[in-house]
DNA sequence: TTTTAAATTTGCAATGATTTCAAAAATAAA
DNA sequence: TTTATTTTTGAAATCATTGCAAATTTAAAA
């Protein structure tokens, strides 16, 4: 996805494309490695020339309340954020901490019973355990 | 459960059952409102005379390491626990607070694809809305 | 029962991610 | 250009959680 695209994005979404706001959008956008708001801005810093750690929060918040990102929140420890709005699980390996997409065959709700009458508007699928090159690896 | 019960399951999970810890093993399993730390802390402090919080955290982290009891991470500001291990779902409604149990029809593995060469030995689902009895109280 | 060792609890201080806030800077509107 | 609005900034505050070392309790040994 090109830079004039996301600004798009940005507008459509009534968020006005910052310098800032459209550098967070990006990073967020390109890379698949879930980043922490730390991460971002520890990326971003010296690319922008100067950034504040607030901004990073400020912006990411926005984003995400505005539908554009998803917060993760697999490590209880920090927060990380995902680009990738397509329903889809996330697996955190207990040993080296990446944390992986996996797609979902079915809608969550194939899953839960008894919902009837309850208004479900985020689904998070999060599974934990030891990640396919952490197996390999140990043995 | 009774008393003596839960006191046998702490002793077969290795735990030596103190005063405290059979306290707090006892609140968490009998409640079904998903508790945070704080909260075992104020609701127990009192009818054990004294107790720390540091004691809640490191039971409830042993508990939680020996499988008895489930830590939810389903709102972002701070953790809270489920005595309940049965495989089920947990939806937050997004404007009261509450945490609901919701039974799962199949086990999570139906969701999940391309899962091959990866172990997953944590599984939780959660879903965000707004719950049956604020949806009645709004109309 | 006494002595000794190990396990457990305690409270306070430290940590660290996140938020608050008010001032400064940038941008848009008049 | 002037004025109003929005956005960014950095330092301080917040708050759940953890680290740590001393005090207490419990179990084991003598």
């Amino acid at each position: 996805m090109s830079r004039v695209e996301l600004k798009k994005e940005l507008i459509r979404a009534g968020i006005r494309p910052s310098v800032q706001r459209l550098a967070i959008y990006e990073y967020v956008k390109m890379t698949k490695h879930h980043p922490t708001a730390e991460c971002v801005y520890e990326s971003l810093r010296d690319k922008l020339g100067s950034l504040s750690l607030t901004t990073v929060y400020n912006t990411l918040k926005l984003f995400v309340d505005a539908g554009l990102v998803i917060m993760l929140n697999i490590d209880n420890t920090f927060h990380c954020f995902d680009g990738y709005t397509h329903p889809h699980a996330h697996f955190r390996c207990n040993t080296c901490g990446k944390i992986y997409d996996f797609p979902m065959k079915r809608d969550y709700h194939a899953l839960v019973e008894d919902a009837e009458g309850f208004d479900v508007t985020e689904a998070q699928l999060y599974l934990k355990g030891i990640c396919k090159v952490c197996k390999s690896i140990k043995n």
